[in-house]
DNA sequence: CTTCCACCGGAAGTACCGGTAA
DNA sequence: TTACCGGTACTTCCGGTGGAAG
């Protein structure tokens, strides 16, 4: 049994080392967090930054910072890109200088951000337990005896304060007023404008004393970013420009999303090697565009708590019959569902919410509808592209 | 013009959990 | 050990609402 399964694991790393062509030289760079030395058309943006913060190699603080782009618009690599470059500068000039990366999609509360920032600067902050105006304190006094000047970035900031509100944002603009010997500004990244308005007037003319915007690309640039890149991570005999261009025109149909792009094509590589087809064609990337969908939406039910599934599947079986749900058709299906289980069935408030939850997830589209007479209520569908995912993994 | 449906979604509160500090 | 902290996952309560029907 144990010779056998090992035999097994000779035959896949055989196999893997005896291919002929491999596909990848370096499949690292075309990882979403790679931060590449070029970052073609963003010269702009990159221009843009550099002389915002460059006063910071004088030792001057420089101006708060909102950043505003689609999602995959180089936003957070030409901010880290930029930042690292003044870090190398300041290390030269011996100029006090660190900064902090938050994404607030990772660390989503107000204590792992804080954490986070005080850990940035050296600061062994534990993962639960103290106070977040503790933490802040020990930052605050961190700072102030380091004496240097701190950037914090804070990484799709939108949706923290859309669910924790601003009261945060307020008190880091402000933590100079606390500083003695130290300085520290803010730079928010957002992909979302309206985000601006609900913000603290406060709050909004300090964090957008300067604004950067960021445009899609277009295919044509979207293509060039893939075609430079994929210069560095694939073997120059498996991939063709023609393949490039098509994953670029996928790609940029999709609002210009660079991250998306460079997904494409990565799965498409994988598709090929694991075919071991020598080069990477057009139906790998078509292949991949659905792969990357199919294992997303797994991923996201597997994760699901019990009662979400529940919910999901009550969803399901009636759109299947009507094509559409209601909240309270939901709930009565799945509160028969959970009885069935011998589980105590949530109440409806909580229902909606997770319902709201699961569009969120993007699983099903749920949207608030009046109908008159008939009442208000979500009207629940289930996008096209993914139904057939959520069936199959609901039935495991 | 008013009624009234079938929910929406904010607010406040509770229980519990994993953790720290003293 | 005990007091406390923040986060999650709910519940309870309730005012609010757009528009078809009357």
């Amino acid at each position: 049994m144990f010779c056998l399964s090992k035999d097994v694991l000779e035959k896949v790393i055989e196999s893997r080392l005896a291919k002929k062509v491999r596909i990848f030289v370096d499949k690292e760079k075309l990882h979403p967090d790679y931060i590449p030395e070029k970052l073609p058309h963003r010269e702009k943006e990159i221009e843009r930054i550099a002389s915002i913060l460059v006063p910071i190699l004088e030792g001057v603080r420089p101006s708060n910072v909102l950043i505003y782009g689609l999602t995959g618009t180089g936003k957070t690599a030409v901010t880290l890109f930029t930042l690292r470059w003044l870090e190398e500068k300041a290390k030269k000039l011996a100029t006090k200088f660190k900064y902090a990366y938050v994404n607030t999609r990772k660390a989503d509360t107000t204590y792992r951000i804080i954490s986070e920032i005080a850990r940035s600067i050296g600061l062994r902050i534990p993962q639960t337990g103290i106070a977040i105006a503790e933490v802040y304190r020990r930052y605050v006094e961190a700072l102030n005896s380091w004496g240097g000047i701190h950037v914090m970035v804070l990484d799709e900031v939108d949706y923290y304060v859309k669910r924790h509100g601003d009261d945060l944002l307020y008190k880091l603009v402000r933590v100079n007023e606390e500083l003695k010997h130290a300085k520290a500004s803010l730079i928010g990244v957002t992909n979302d404008i309206n985000f601006i308005e609900g913000l603290d007037p406060r709050v909004r003319s300090s964090l957008g004393e300067v604004e950067v915007v960021f445009p899609p690309y277009n295919a044509e640039q979207l293509e060039d970013i893939l075609q430079e890149r994929a210069k560095l991570a694939f073997n120059p005999l498996a991939i063709t420009p023609e393949v490039i261009k098509y994953a670029a025109a996928l790609a940029a149909r999709e609002h210009g999303d660079a991250r998306r792009a460079l997904d494409l094509l990565r799965i498409a590589g994988e598709i090929a090697e694991r075919l071991e087809d020598p080069i990477v064609a057009i139906d790998h990337v078509k292949q991949a565009l659905l792969e990357i969908e199919h294992g997303r939406v797994k991923q996201v039910i597997s994760s699901l708590p019990l009662h979400s599934k529940l919910v999901l599947k009550a969803i399901v079986t009636i759109v299947g019959e009507k094509g559409s749900a209601t909240t309270g058709e939901t709930f009565n299906t799945y509160v028969k569902m959970a009885k069935e289980m011998r589980v105590e069935p949530l109440t409806q408030r909580r229902i909606s919410e997770i319902v709201s939850e699961l569009d969120m997830l993007g699983l099903v589209n749920a949207v608030v509808v009046n109908r008159g007479r008939y009442g208000k209520t979500k009207v629940i569908k289930i996008p096209e592209l993914v139904i057939n995912t959520i069936t199959d993994c609901l039935n495991t």
